[in-house]
Formats: C-alpha cells, sequence, structure tokens
DNA sequence: GGAACTCGCCAC
DNA sequence: AAACGTGGCGAGTTCC
C-alpha cells in the first residue's frame, strides 16, 4: 500500500478510539489511601518550608509591599517583588513583558531563599497537580484516563481526566511518589513498550538523508557521540567516562534535538555551555566540567582557540552550517521542498493521509508531519496489540499509551510474548501497511514488578 | 461566580 | 530575518 488517503486515515483514527475506549474502561488501579498519606505528608512538608521561607528577608520586603494581600504562590506579586522593589534586573522576560519567574530565572539571581521557594513549587505541583487529580478521578480505587484523538493540532493524542500522559519521570523524587500511587491487578505488573528514536526514524523516511538513514541502520554509529566530538572538538568519545558521558548528553540535548526541532545556534550555545558548566562571558583556565585527564573543558577549549562564550557561539555557529549543508544536506533540501510544497499547495498531507491546513509557521510544516506519522505508528501498533488480546483472550489489557509508548497491565505469563509480538508487529505488518518505512523500526520494554506499581526499583 | 487569560511546569 | 514542536492543568488574575 503507497498513498494513504483521507479515508485511511479516517480509518485509523475510528479503529483507534475503538481500542482507546477499551482502555479508558479498563482503567488502572489506585492506590487511594497512599495518595492521602503522601498529600498529608507533602502538606506537612510544604508548612514547613513555608515558615522557613517566611523567616527571610526576601518575604519581609513582600509583606511590606502586599501586606495582608501577601500570597507567596503569586508569581506576579514575585516579580514585582524583585524586579520593581527590590532592584533585580530580570534575566529573561515573559511573552508579556514581564520579568520571568521560572525556575531558570530564580536560579540565576543567587537569592538563597529562592530555592525554598522552588521546592515548595515542587512539592505543590506533585500533591495539587498528580495525587489530587487521581483522588478526585478515582471511582472504587479506578482511574480512567481519556485518550483522545480529536483535540491535536499534529494528529497526535491527548490526555485528560487525568491526564496519563504526563506524570513525572525525569524528577527522581517527583516520579517516586506520583508513580507509586499507581497499580497493576492483583497478580499483574505493568509493562511498558516504547519505541526507539521513533520520531528521528519517521524523519529519516520523509527525508530519505542517506546519512541518517546510515545511522539509524548501522547499530555501532553513534550520531549523538559524533556530534559531540565536533562540537566540543575531541578525537574519541569513549561513554565509559562519567564526562564523556556528559558531553554526549549535551549533544543529544543541546543540539540534535533542538536542531531537529527548528531551534538554531544562538540558543544551542547557551545551552550546551549550560551543559559544561561554562559561563556565556571570558573563560579562564580550570572551569568547567573536569576531563578524564585531570584537565578543564575551558581549559581545552582555549588550547583549541575559544577562549570564551562570544567564541563558542561561532564554533556552534559552524557546526550548525555544516550539519545542515554537509552532513544532512539531503535533510534539509527535503524541509525546503516541503516547506515550498505547504506554501504552493496551502495544505500538507502525512504519509498517514492526514492533511494540516491553515497558517502553519515554517517549523509546523516541518515537525507536524514527523510528529503526527510517528505517533500513527504507535496507534496502529496498538490497534493490533487489542485485536490480538481480544482474540486470543488473554488476561492482559492496554491501559494507556503515552505518545510513543504503550503501557500494559500484564499477566506474567503474557510478557514475553507481548515483546516478540511488538516486535513482529514493526517488522513485519507496519512496513507491509505503510511502504514508505525505509528504515528498521526499534522498541525497547521496560518491565516493572509483579503486584509492583508504576516506578522501578525498592 | 464563571470565562478567558497569563505563567509555570509536567510529559513526549 | 528569525529562531524549539505538541499537549493538560493548577493557581492567580482580570473582566463581565
Amino acid at each position: 500500500m503507497g498513498v494513504q488517503t483521507l479515508a485511511d486515515a479516517y480509518r485509523l483514527i475510528h479503529a483507534g478510539i475503538l481500542a482507546f475506549s477499551r482502555a479508558e474502561r479498563q482503567g488502572i488501579r489506585v492506590d487511594v489511601p497512599y495518595c492521602r498519606r503522601a498529600r498529608r505528608r507533602l502538606s506537612k512538608q510544604i508548612e514547613r518550608l513555608e515558615g522557613e521561607f517566611q523567616a527571610s528577608d526576601l518575604y519581609r520586603r513582600w509583606e511590606q509591599v502586599y501586606r495582608g494581600k501577601t500570597n507567596i504562590s503569586s508569581n506576579q506579586q514575585l516579580a514585582r517583588v524583585l524586579y520593581g522593589v527590590m532592584g533585580f534586573v530580570p534575566s529573561k522576560t515573559t511573552k508579556t513583558g514581564q520579568g520571568a519567574t521560572d525556575e531558570e530565572a530564580l536560579l540565576r539571581l543567587g537569592v538563597d531563599e529562592l530555592s525554598i521557594l522552588l521546592q515548595i513549587r515542587k512539592l505543590t505541583k506533585v500533591r495539587d497537580t498528580y495525587l489530587e487529580a487521581f483522588i478526585r478521578e478515582q471511582h472504587g480505587g479506578w482511574i480512567h484516563p481519556f485518550f483522545n484523538l480529536h483535540t491535536v493540532r499534529t494528529y497526535r493524542s491527548s490526555s485528560d481526566s487525568p491526564n496519563l500522559q504526563n506524570v513525572p519521570k525525569r524528577d527522581a523524587e517527583a516520579m517516586e511518589i506520583c508513580r507509586r500511587a499507581l497499580l497493576p491487578r492483583p497478580g499483574h505488573q505493568f509493562i511498558e513498550i516504547d519505541f526507539a528514536a521513533l520520531e528521528v526514524h519517521i524523519a529519516a523516511c520523509y527525508c530519505k538523508d542517506p546519512t541518517l538513514i546510515a545511522y539509524l541502520e548501522d547499530p555501532r554509529s553513534d550520531m549523538h557521540a559524533d556530534m559531540a566530538k565536533q562540537l566540543f572538538m575531541l578525537d574519541t568519545l569513549d561513554r565509559a567516562f562519567p564526562a564523556h558521558h556528559t558531553l554526549r548528553q549535551a549533544a543529544k540535548n543541546g543540539f540534535v534535538f533542538p536542531q531537529f526541532y527548528g531551534d538554531y545556534y544562538g540558543n544551542n550555545a547557551v545551552t550546551l555551555a549550560e551543559w559544561v558548566k561554562l559561563s556565556t562571558n571570558r573563560w579562564r583556565g580550570g572551569q568547567g566540567i573536569e576531563l578524564p585527564d585531570g584537565t578543564h573543558i575551558s581549559d581545552h577549549f582555549r588550547a583549541h582557540g575559544i577562549k570564551g562564550f562570544q567564541d563558542f557561539v561561532e564554533h556552534v555557529r559552524q557546526v550548525e552550517d555544516d550539519f545542515w549543508g554537509n552532513r544532512f544536506r539531503t535533510y534539509r533540501e527535503w524541509r525546503e521542498r516541503w516547506v515550498a510544497q505547504y506554501r504552493r499547495a496551502g495544505y500538507l498531507r502525512m504519509f498517514t493521509g492526514f492533511i494540516c491546513s491553515g497558517e502553519l509557521a515554517r517549523n509546523e510544516i516541518i515537525n507536524y508531519p514527523i510528529q503526527g506519522t510517528a505517533f500513527h505508528c504507535l496507534l496502529q501498533t496498538f490497534i493490533l496489540l487489542d485485536d490480538a488480546i481480544q482474540h486470543l483472550d488473554l488476561q492482559s489489557r492496554l491501559v494507556g499509551q503515552i505518545h510513543d509508548s504503550v503501557l500494559i497491565d500484564a499477566h506474567p505469563s503474557e510478557v514475553s510474548w507481548f515483546e516478540q509480538e511488538v516486535k513482529r508487529i514493526i517488522r513485519e505488518d507496519l512496513p507491509a501497511k505503510w511502504d514508505w518505512i525505509v528504515v528498521p523500526l526499534e522498541v525497547d520494554m521496560d518491565e516493572y514488578a509483579v503486584d509492583g506499581p508504576w516506578v522501578k526499583g525498592e
């Protein structure tokens, strides 16, 4: 099957909604007593931190201005106190021109008591956005998160009531508290099967860039390590060294992904410098992260003629030029053709038949097809798994989906079947249905304890 | 008292 | 010349 039509897109949505509705009806167990205990514990902790904060100089100034209306969760008040009264200069502003009060902006001020405020923010978020929602939305100890296919401009999905797609994962403390609340059915275990770098694979299908395809076909190649070498001017990169691992992560999250999303070297340079703990001024010796040979990254850069942030920006600009001009030239040419085509036609059509029209910015034109199509691979996989569960009368149940992963409440005897079946689906069914898949797709499986929550360990 | 907005922050 | 894509949601705020 080649080009997909709008009717194909409709059929995918239709089957998807039916499969999602079965997951919604199934639901997920919530440990309600745990949620209430955790909520109470967090409230006490927050209260203690508030007391600590109220003893600070900053809070005294705040009270002088707002008196009885003082509200430490008001960022508008905070901005007025910091930037209006105390004379701090905001390092950045919000869209409407107000001095920013997000974590990054507050940390840059170097005011000790603000770290208390940030801790309060984090714990409040966990309590009010997650635990509170689980308690509010549960019925008889079950939540039934919705998965929508009609709300998103890119034809991805969304989730609500509660949203299962934004439960904390990156912050270990927040993750632990929130995910401990969710459990599989007795005698079952959660498994999560996720596509590896799915959007990059889909991008390769659209642009057919030979270099990008080679990276995805050769398991020994490593795009992020190669970019780290170029960005940090190293001949070799050994991931066994913690510093080198950091540099690879920096290249991945501070350059490659942002570039693929449409960012530019100016922003990348700031992020990369932060990753390696270098300032945005001139660099002296012995600054930044320590390298395996005991020297520091600033020594290394200076030896290569980069004496400070300004030089580094210029260097990142050159890396960007090489990235799109040489390394991924075919990708760049696809982007240019794709944008021109949209501007001629007034709409774009994804491989999966979905159409986006209306006023789209350049980055949207490039990102929508990749983001949407990637999700459709997950959706088709979800549908096929749902079919199989019914036809084979399995005990396991699909209970959720997070853009490129499936969450399964699995019977232990069926876990390895799922792993094998998903691999078969992505190797056989998907490429047979969609001949535009020209790179091998891959998945990883995360397995949680039998009768254990949606978090690993202990 | 609710709608619509801003801001911040969680996920991918 | 400009410059990071998609959501949901809570709290605060403003407006009607």
